[in-house]
DNA sequence: AGGTAATAGTTGTATTTGTAACTAACAAGG
DNA sequence: CCTTGTTAGTTACAAATACAACTATTACCT
């Protein structure tokens, strides 16, 4: 039996990063929720078929490390939204190509533009070899058995 | 208009902070859930608890940053499975004071000690110092106006 | 005291999410 | 080709969450 009783519980990672994490969101979140009607799940599959062009959900789904349902349904709504078009592929007519429509891509702009000046707001304490410091941390924390 | 084009939104903080949070909750996730049928919350508020002693679900409010609904329904829960009580305040009657029983502070030790391991697997590549700095700037992005 | 506002906590309802089961299309081995 | 297995994506239903409205009690103010 180890002896645990100087952990504190408060510090315990997890904890912080969900803490963390959810006040960081806030803020952002009511930005993209007010504008354009859209959900986080939303967000994050535009904005990678903001930086990446053409996709599928597959691709997405590897690359995002979200399950298939939430892109099927965020594709969903971002197609009836007009900001992304469906094509399917004619080699393999399983799979649906993803692109961004103009309008798809303005959005994107707009909120990549307001997600780094937010961004720039959240890290203004830190040195810029603190905050990239950080950003490695948690990047490898995520990369955790993916 | 500022220039954005430097931006690469896979590095904004709250994406990467969301990431990093859901990969590291998921697996000790498991453990309350399969070991106890315990939810997120229900485990937060058992934590409290365990740390604090006696609380009312204002205070763990206030401490946790949870909502008052997502308390009430934790407490709710936690009550039902016997790992604490709920005693009114006999000076304001609105109050409800809640301490863990025997039973639920077993299980907070159990979870606790299973947390310990789990952090310390978790900042494995980690130097101490690099650790503890990491949980002092979460602290600090989940303090920002709350 | 009497009326208004504040606080503690709960409940109702509409959204959202998670899990699993499903359809459709392709692949590979006999 | 035909069976079995795999992959892409969707759908169904149960569970969880968010937000607002609610009850009950106390506080404040005149």
């Amino acid at each position: 039996m180890p002896d645990d009783s100087d952990f504190d519980v408060r510090m315990f990672l997890p904890y912080l990063l969900n803490q963390a994490a959810e006040a960081a969101s806030l803020e952002f979140q009511n930005v993209y929720k007010d504008r354009y009607g859209m959900l986080r799940n939303e967000w994050r599959v535009l904005f990678h078929l903001g930086i990446y062009g053409r996709m599928t959900a597959s691709d997405i789904g590897a690359r995002a490390q979200m399950h298939k349902t939430k892109i099927s349904r965020a594709v969903q709504r971002l197609a009836e939204r007009r900001y992304l078009v469906r094509t399917r592929d004619d080699a393999d007519r399983r799979v649906e190509h993803l692109d961004l429509t103009k309008m798809g891509q303005k959005v994107y702009a707009d909120l990549r533009s307001t997600a780094r000046d937010y961004d720039a707001a959240l890290v203004e304490g830190l040195s810029p070899q603190d905050a990239e410091y950080l950003r490695t941390q948690l990047i490898a924390l995520a990369a955790r058995r993916g």
